[in-house]
This record gives C-alpha cells, structure tokens and sequence, in this order.
DNA sequence: GCCAACGTTGGC
DNA sequence: GCCAACGTTGGC
C-alpha cells in the first residue's frame, strides 16, 4: 500500500495502531482490496514521494473491505501497525535486489496506490528491512 | 519543477 | 466507440 509520508505515515501508523483505508479512488486499486486482501494477510507499507521513496514497515489486515459510507462505489479496508523498518528498504534497492524484477512497484508508471505483492517478493523485503 | 505514464472525461 | 484534452501520480 502506498501513501505520500506527508499525508500518512508508518509513524502515524504505529502511533495510530489501525487505520482505515479509505479515499481509494481507482477501479484496479479497489478491486484489489475488495477482491485479493483477506484479514490477516501481511502490507508492505509504501512511502511514495519521500526521500527517498521506499518500503517504511509493515501492515496487516485486519479488517476486509467494506463499502464507503458516503460513496458506497468505494471500499475501504482497515490495516494495522505490525513493524517499522529500522531503515527504509528504498525503491533503488529494491530494483537492484534480485528476485524483485517482477514486483509491481519497481516497474515504470507503477501510479497504483494498491499493487500485488508474491509471497516471494515479500519475504525478500522483510529480509532487507530488518537486517 | 519537469515530464512520463497513466486514468478520466466528454465531444463527436 | 474513438480519441484529444485534461488531471494525477510520483520518480527524478
């Protein structure tokens, strides 16, 4: 999932302990929550527009989306804090990483605000953000 | 601040 | 249904 730190970050996330994830407005991202995030399953929580740009922590579901009250068209999911990184695994590391090639974020015009992750690319991450 | 890579809108 | 114009995202 990913966010300007501007608007929210992984800190406002920890000190938060869960958050709605609502004001999702494009079809691919929605569907994605609706259809692919069950409770429990594991985020990578994404700083876009940072410095540098990169995965800052990890979420978890806990929560399945559930229509937007105001705009029923639009579903919002409810994440928790689970860990910040000691240091942020930054997108030019996750480029050079091997076995990230194919991870959604390090491809060009990657704009989705909610993008697929293997089980594969996430373990790779964990592994450069807590060692 | 620039600009590529989209997504959306609306005229036709 | 096409596509130009416009808006947004986000790396750099």
């Amino acid at each position: 999932m990913k966010v300007e730190p501007a608007a929210y970050s992984i800190d406002d996330l920890k000190r938060d302990g869960t958050t709605r994830w609502d004001g999702v407005r494009n079809y691919q991202a929605r569907n994605f929550m609706r259809d692919e995030m069950r409770a429990g399953d594991r985020v990578l929580f994404y700083a876009s527009n940072a410095e540098p740009s990169g995965v800052t922590g990890l979420a978890e579901v806990s929560r399945e989306a559930v229509p937007e009250k105001k705009d029923p068209t639009w579903v919002m999911v409810e994440i928790k804090f689970v860990k910040k990184f000691p240091h942020t695994v930054s997108l030019e590391t996750l480029k050079a990483t091997k076995g990230l090639e194919n991870m959604v974020v390090t491809k060009k015009g990657s704009r989705l605000s909610i993008q697929p992750v293997t089980k594969g690319e996430y373990d790779i991450v964990v592994k450069l953000g807590t060692m």
